[in-house]
DNA sequence: CGGGATCCCAGAAGATACTG
DNA sequence: CAGTATCTTCTGGGATCCCG
């Protein structure tokens, strides 16, 4: 009985991964995992989508604050990478200084909630992958 | 009633969301979804953890077969990286000619898991992504 | 068969300076 | 304040050759 379960899940599986990949021609070519993975797999997205995801809604030299390390031409580039994709919202108040608001739209937050149950899963498992990572340097 | 909920919604994020953040300085100094995503982030990474998730055992060749487009300095590396990680198995059969055989390791399978997640809401919202990138281009 | 070692390049990302 | 422009630097990954 036990067995016909799990023999049910790994069916499951291969069956979800063949649809992965059967629709590969339709999508541009690409997996949708890696086509999404490509809109935040970068080295910053991550850390705007999770900072906006936060405070809701944030100014350009805000973002810059909280995330160490940016660069302002980096933080152009990838917000501009998120409005594009429809993750990010950008709304320009015409006031002298310039006042630029971001806040994730509903897809965006979509996609953090999916951040987070990966996440979870992460912080889950992250000390197993050390300890692996540090029986392979023993070896 | 409706907006406490959905207020509680958010409260619950940015509670995920501070400790994500919270737990930085533990584990070398990288919020764990990055450390993951470092994982599997790459350009091969994925395509071999599906195929090897779809097929149960692999040998060298197969995969290089399977995932089309990959050098064989690529699919080394990224095998080694797997492995390194514990997400993958390498059994080297004393044979001649040599024989070696992949596999996923337990922790290796859920984070398969974890991208069929991902597979399933990237697949949903595939199209509105597509949709909003046209829109930007034509703007 | 299953790699290792080496060379090389495009594109990603950093640094710096300037602007409406 | 919120960028743009330009230059340089760095790194992922491809091509090639070799080996047990």
């Amino acid at each position: 009985m036990d067995v016909t379960n799990i023999e049910n899940q790994r069916v499951k599986v291969q069956e979800k991964i063949n649809n992965i990949f059967d629709d590969r021609q339709g999508l541009s070519g690409c997996c949708p995992i890696k086509d999404i993975l490509g809109r935040f797999g970068d080295k910053w997205s991550i850390y705007t989508i999770l900072m906006l995801g936060r405070e809701e809604k944030l100014r350009f030299n805000e973002l810059k604050g909280l995330i160490s390390g940016i660069s302002q031409r980096m933080l152009t580039v990838t917000l501009r990478s998120l409005e594009e994709d429809g993750l990010v919202t950008r709304t320009v108040y015409p006031e002298i200084p310039p006042r630029v608001e971001y806040r994730l739209t509903e897809l965006g937050q979509g996609l953090l909630l999916q951040l987070l149950q990966l996440a979870d899963w992460a912080k889950l498992h992250i000390q197993e992958i050390l300890d692996a990572r540090q029986r392979y340097a023993q070896q």
